[in-house]
DNA sequence: GTAGGACGTTACTGACCGGTAACACCTGGA
DNA sequence: TCCAGGTGTTACCGGTCAGTAACGTCCTAC
């Protein structure tokens, strides 16, 4: 009835792996099962089970499910405003260098691990609006839209409003016509960017 | 106990209005709750309330809610297609013209009734992969791409099948937008086509 | 007028899910 | 040594929801 060693480990000392925290475990399995299956699709018991605990500490950490979700989307939210501040500091006066890294980081995000598109436009589509997630989601996307009229400023383009209104809707459009229909025209929406911003007039 | 007019009237002896067929005012009604709400949302006794019928009713012309879903997705790509045929019957000569009312109407979808983006994406976020309703959708927009690409061909453009990709993105990025930000990008989106097929090469 | 089919009504089942209570346990620090 | 806080375990509540059964009612076609 008594089991040792009921309790996770997160102690390093018998050489099991040491565990992050609880709630960082919660919260990296509630993104990648949200991800997968959707927000309304993965239940809070089964996130817990995979994170290794139960839903009473994941209750202890998170309010409800809506607040997991919040959670959930400030912590995407964050990631992207992280690889902007990360190209900024980077390439702080060569916006050009900066322009080119972030095509490429596109082409990465949207070879590897974009099999569902962009979760953030995903959990839109899944929450109601009025949803206090919603709120994290459009402030981060109006921040994306606005970091990129500022790339497409400092690289000296002429339009940079219309250019980024056209390279985020190429973007956003390439992401969830992954997920229904297949890769074919995402693609080769790099090679569109790419030929775009070439040809694009500039001061 | 006994209410006379406890049934629908559908023959139009009394000056009520005749009512259509149980399965379309599910299936209209389906399709407006599932868009607003989403799918996951909308219970099927609420559908049946809607629509001035009961839950048996509804059971009695669809298997299940997931076969529901896929009438939903079915009758939403065949309206599509529709368009589409229209369009070429319309203009079968005058591909020039064609495109021109195939603008028109993109414009018109995103400035009315685009509040939630595009029905069959969202339905593809919300559905798992596998769900049967899931082909619907690949293949209505697998389709839609294909439609593009012929259109592009018979206006004389000289790379329609890249052409059909950029524009294929840029409507389903600005509708994917509409719904996390706001219409600020999407709101540009028709004068971007409308340049971009105007500087585009043709033979 | 009668039989059959389509529809309405009520009630129910069984599963799932979000959320909570109560209690036992282990660990680290004073 | 003992306390306190974080965690695990079990069991439970209440609500919702998909799906079904049984029966009554109305309309239509013959």
């Amino acid at each position: 009835m008594n089991e040792t060693l009921s309790q996770p480990r997160r102690t390093s000392d018998a050489g099991a792996p040491a565990l992050p925290p609880p709630r960082e475990r919660i919260l990296a399995v509630a993104r990648d099962l949200f991800y997968r299956h959707g927000i309304h699709s993965v239940g809070v018991e089964l996130i817990a089970e995979a994170a290794q605990t139960n839903k009473m500490t994941l209750y202890r950490h998170f309010k409800s499910k809506d607040d997991l979700v919040v959670a959930y989307a400030r912590e995407l939210a964050g990631e992207g405003d992280a690889v902007w501040q990360r190209l900024v500091e980077a390439f702080p006066n060569a916006p050009q260098k900066r322009l080119d890294a972030w095509v490429d980081h596109v082409e990465q995000i949207l070879t590897d691990s974009c099999e569902r598109g962009c979760a953030l436009a995903n959990a839109a589509v899944e929450l109601q609006p009025g949803h206090p997630a919603r709120t994290v989601i459009e402030d981060y996307k109006r921040r994306k839209r606005d970091h990129l009229v500022k790339l497409f400023d400092d690289a000296r383009y002429r339009n940079p409003d219309l250019l980024a209104d056209e390279v985020f809707l190429l973007f956003e459009g390439a992401r969830i016509s992954i997920q229904c229909g297949g890769r074919g025209p995402a693609s080769r929406v790099v090679r569109m960017l790419r030929d775009l911003l070439s040809s694009a007039e500039r001061l």
